[in-house]
DNA sequence: CCAGTATATTACCAAAAATGAATACAAAAT
DNA sequence: ATTTTGTATTCATTTTTGGTAATATACTGG
């Protein structure tokens, strides 16, 4: 139960569900996130911590940035289905669709240095 | 967005868990879902309240009774795919079996009259 | 080692949500 | 009409949450 309700908390918050979003089209770091999401870096910060806690998402140290991306929800049954479903879930969202836009034009190298 | 994370926030606690469960067994009044659940009454009531604005579940006036009912989730993706995942999700559980083994020990006339 | 950069953590504030007591409302019975 | 009973709502209080600013940590390059 605690593990269950630890996913819908942590599906329960606008931009974290964007950040889901987002990670379905590519692997990003902290910063391009933040630049995407519009909000501080530890916000970004948090909302990552506790998508990863609840299993959602996962990340890989590459030097100075950390990429996170989505995990295959293998141990999870709860991610693995509202990963999947939200694979075609609000695709036609405009707060979504907006981001999804400004992915390709975000770049790490530019982005950072603040 | 907003109605996907209103039927996420909705399902983000046990106790509103517990009734979907309970809800999956038949239909119930306030009372029943308080008795099973060890809860005040208006505890229950605002439980339902989140839940049926969220569009997962309905009632129907019956007399004095007010019974609850899972919705078809005909109105929305989102519940419709989590009313059926909560099918066989958290069967296992010790939290909810014990409550589901409640049910049918529990008689409305009997229960009431607080 | 030092400076610079990306991220994490902490401390704190405001807004939202959960909780329980009291009250209001509605339907039925007397 | 009044009382009783099941449910809903209100209100005050506490807890949780989401946000930013400030700070700490970790990695890189000189």
């Amino acid at each position: 139960m605690k593990e269950f309700i630890k996913v819908m908390k942590a599906l329960s918050d606008p931009n974290r569900v964007k950040i889901v979003k987002m990670l379905q089209h590519k692997t990003m770091c902290v910063c391009e996130m933040r630049e995407a999401l519009q909000v501080s870096q530890p916000t970004v910060s948090k909302s990552l911590k506790i998508l990863e806690e609840a299993g959602l998402v996962d990340f890989r140290k590459d030097g100075l940035w950390v990429d996170y991306h989505l995990t295959d929800g293998s141990k999870s049954p709860y991610v693995a289905t509202l990963l999947g479903n939200l694979r075609h879930w609000m695709e036609d969202e405009a707060e979504v669709k907006e981001i999804i836009e400004k992915i390709p034009h975000i770049h790490r190298e530019e982005v950072c240095k603040r």
